[in-house]
DNA sequence: GTTAGCACTCCATTTCGATGAGTGCTAACG
DNA sequence: CGTTAGCACTCATCGAAATGGAGTGCTAAC
């Protein structure tokens, strides 16, 4: 347990780090003029947070910065949420008065606010049609053997792929599945299109369309194909500004590791609802260690749909960052709903 | 007019600096075998190529590096096409022999791949709509005042946007609308659909449907609405591994540019089919005038659809990015036509 | 418990000279 | 006359040594 007086000079050198990226000294602390301590005061208190575990001297005569930990404890403790300033505030209103025509736009524009309000780096994980609901399936030919696909969601996402038709099957045929797919299917789940197709359908069909089996299993597969959401990155370049990345190779390694959709998927794996702060080495990957990531969930209708998240370095302002995401998410939120109105 | 042997030690002199990046120095010339002149006499033809702008030197007692006149000297009359080495074209092999549910992804990984081989950035911008015929317009009620709205083209590709429905309009009248636009104007290409619509479609409509003029406008304004191509970008943190940009300023000021999309659209503003090589300065942008650019258009049917380009430091790898480049378009163009057999 | 004072540590920056790669010029060579 | 060897000169780069200064830990006094 911290005394009050061991939380300021915490919190203190917190701050002063988090805007001079330079190790703090007992001097310029006792002349913030909030700590109101004699340097030697200030330096036995640091001498002991630095046991604990809280903070880290580069080297014997530096001063301190924190660690993992002493983050962890500015976080969970310490930290300030600013709430969200004047000017970010009407730059979010303009934002979400803009008429936008995909649903995807509305997000990977939202990526692009935030990295530009924070000059970190957002990462948005787009929506996930697995909890929605069917609303429309769609075959569209575009030649003898190959048609589009769509799939559109009560949502609005739609989702469409070109299927190749095998020799030896009727367009009619799969009209006619089609046809009845669409009144069986409307309203379902997509986690419930798999199992809704095999009890219910199935059986039905196979009466009276040929090639039943062969064209249902090519639907299927296509309706229920593993659609990973798509993940919008802006931003990214803001990482060469942090001066703890100004050596090329750790900036290269960021970077590289940001162009791999597949990582960064995993960095968003759990998703406990909420605003979620990832410090250094408590994210998984290596390649940001020496980051931290902020996420945080937006939802519709009760269902977490998506994460939205920042990615700076450990020394990130914690406070701002917090309040925006809390913020945003919500605003988010609350556009899907009057989007349906 | 250049000699042939300085021709011979321009080639020399600039194949090495692609390898090295370092000056290139009179003595490691003539050693290198292929030309067989003293030092002496190599510096004193060095002289005459750096008089004639296509030289540099850093200082007074460094080796020579080429200019950007000196690059596009070695584009116009010197560079040799590797073709494409074995590796590489199992590599492109195996990409196209991939199953891909969208246009939009092989394009997308085009890019990837692209970039993965020739550790530069790649860029690649999708299949523009504009000299594509519609195949089919639909649309598909969400909730009472929204709908999505999909065309397909008769490349397979598929746009989708929400409408907001004005209060007081019918969803029969829509429909109605609708199907007749589909009877009409299947088969038109994009460019042409807005005059066909007020030509042909807009009086004999008026006839029997409310709010004739309201609908129309509303959904001529959805197709034709400008769809700007996509811009896929791969392998950006490539550029950190180049020397020439070891410096994060640089770094960032090439990546920052990297990031907006509109700045990508405008290098690939002049587009004369083909192969096409900026160097430098000969780009507009001021953000990669140390940088060149490789672009080649890949088309179907003859109609130029899209871009795909490489972009490094002038100091690349021109003939095996040109080669590749060529081969790619190609290859794309034929995965097209094989796509609608 | 707090603070002033002081010796000490160690990084960052500068300075300086040595090193060496590379040049331009001149003169000799075939 | 083209080519080449030789040589003095330039200048970036590297390492060692010197300097400065920020910051600490400890002790003793308040």
């Amino acid at each position: 347990m911290l005394s009050e007086r061991q939380r300021m000079i915490l919190n203190a050198i917190i701050d002063d780090y988090i805007r001079s990226a330079e190790p703090v000294g007992s001097r310029s602390i006792s002349k913030r003029g909030d700590v109101t301590f004699s340097p030697a005061t200030i330096r036995n208190e640091m001498a002991d947070l630095e046991e604990l575990g809280l903070l880290e001297q580069p080297h014997t005569s530096a001063g301190r910065i924190p660690s993992i930990k002493g983050y962890r404890y500015y976080v969970d403790h310490l930290v300030t949420l600013d709430g969200v300033g004047d000017q970010d505030a009407r730059k979010l209103r303009t934002f979400f008065a803009e008429k936008m025509n995909h649903w995807e736009d509305v997000i990977g524009h939202a990526a692009t606010v935030l990295s530009q309000m924070t000059n970190y780096t957002s990462i948005v994980l787009g929506p996930e049609m697995f909890s929605t609901t069917l609303k429309h399936f769609q075959l569209i030919p575009i030649s003898d053997s190959s048609a589009v696909a769509i799939i559109v969601a009560n949502t609005g996402h739609v989702e469409h792929r070109t299927i190749t038709i095998p020799d030896g099957i009727a367009m009619e045929d799969m009209n006619k599945i089609v046809n009845m797919l669409n009144e069986k299917l409307t309203g379902v789940p997509f986690y419930k299109v798999k199992s809704v197709l095999h009890s219910e359908i199935a059986k039905e069909l196979s009466r009276y369309v040929e090639h039943c089996e062969e064209i249902l299993t090519l639907l299927e597969q296509t309706i229920t194909e593993e659609q990973e959401p798509k993940v919008y990155l802006s931003g990214a370049s803001n990482m060469l500004t942090q001066p703890e990345f100004k050596d090329v190779d750790k900036a290269k390694s960021i970077l590289g590791m940001l162009e791999e959709t597949q990582l960064l998927m995993q960095l968003f794996q759990s998703n406990p609802g909420g605003i979620q702060v990832k410090i250094g080495t408590e994210n998984a990957l290596e390649a940001i260690n020496q980051c931290s990531l902020i996420t945080a969930t937006y939802s519709y209708e009760g269902q977490s749909l998506g994460t939205i998240g920042i990615l700076g370095p450990t020394r990130m302002e914690y406070g701002k960052v917090i309040s925006l995401l809390n913020y945003l998410s919500k605003d988010i939120a609350l556009m899907m709903s009057r989007w349906y109105k």
